[in-house]
DNA sequence: GACGATACGGAACGCACGCCCCGGTTGGCA
DNA sequence: TGCCAACCGGGGCGTGCGTTCCGTATCGTC
């Protein structure tokens, strides 16, 4: 690979970084290019698709995200609760951890089976809900993650779900 | 105003009704026109803007809903709860309830105050926890309404939102 | 039954966006 | 230093959508 290239591949992906997280998926690829200070058929490129220039810029935080889940877990309901806090953290920070979820169906899965798993766990110790499936997770945790970019207060609306999924005393 | 026309205007309304509850507001306008056998032009004679269209089919329905909320409270916890529960309900079965929160300011202003008036109420009683504000519950509840159109189960995701309604417990 | 206003339909416009192509340029090896 | 392959920029294509325009058909009145 050329010098040039090199460095314009790193240019893309440092403004992808930065719009990305700013505005979410929806960013139009060519005022990336353009914070770039590249022309759009150079991003074309070096990704493929708008989708792998996406994929490319969270891939390596989600996955890093749902490894620090895989811990070994003292405390079943604690464990779920800490990882849905910091998926809300980095959902506040960053647009784009709300739509990794939706836009690639691979991190959708990853974190599904992540979820999933603390989630069992938690229920079989019997201090969250039975009712809850890792599906509905997943979708609820999206919807309230979109919140957050909409003035929602971040603590409080985390706080409502974590509680709401605690075995049930009737509301 | 002419027969023809007055039977358009109708034809219109009625497949938007039918559309925007199945697909949303983001079914094509075009759409919407084929469906009621008529051309967009036609469409557009009756409707400045598709989303004045979108309003004339919502507004009714949204604001029955929020008057129903006026009623007079024995219990303010019960009185949120079942509003809450009824824009579930509704929102679960019509797509176009969810995006009425969003497309159009009225509504959202509306929704916002009758949900504001029963949340303070509920607080004022120390039934509801007191952190939340009206923008925080409206935000919460778009987010979920949207989830009920992706497969999450209705019951379920109300239940998590008003368990964690309820004046805390620590989780 | 004829005429004018009204309404209709659908082609066309403007815009935004993802994606591709090509003439020109630049980097790095011989 | 010269040459070729790799790379760049940006104009352009295709698509989808909201909206508008206008020639034509239809309604309702005289």
């Amino acid at each position: 690979m050329r010098a040039d290239a090199a460095r314009n591949r790193e240019k893309v992906l440092e403004a992808a970084r930065e719009l990305f997280a700013s505005k979410g998926f929806e960013v139009p690829l060519d005022e990336i290019a353009t914070q770039a200070g590249v022309g759009p058929g150079t991003v074309y490129r070096h990704f493929p698709t708008k989708q792998a220039l996406f994929q490319a810029v969270t891939e390596a935080r989600v996955t890093a995200m749902i490894e620090s889940a895989s811990a070994p877990a003292d405390d079943a309901r604690a464990a779920l609760f800490a990882f849905l806090s910091r998926m809300a953290e980095e959902a506040a920070a960053k647009r784009d951890m709300s739509d990794a979820i939706t836009v690639t169906p691979e991190l959708r899965k990853s974190l599904h089976a992540a979820l999933g798993a603390l989630l069992e766990k938690a229920q079989r110790a019997g201090q969250v809900r039975a009712d809850v499936t890792a599906t509905d997770l997943v979708i609820l945790m999206k919807g309230m993650l979109q919140s957050l970019h909409e003035g929602g207060n971040p603590q409080v609306l985390l706080q409502i779900v974590l509680t709401g999924l605690q075995s049930s005393r009737k509301p």
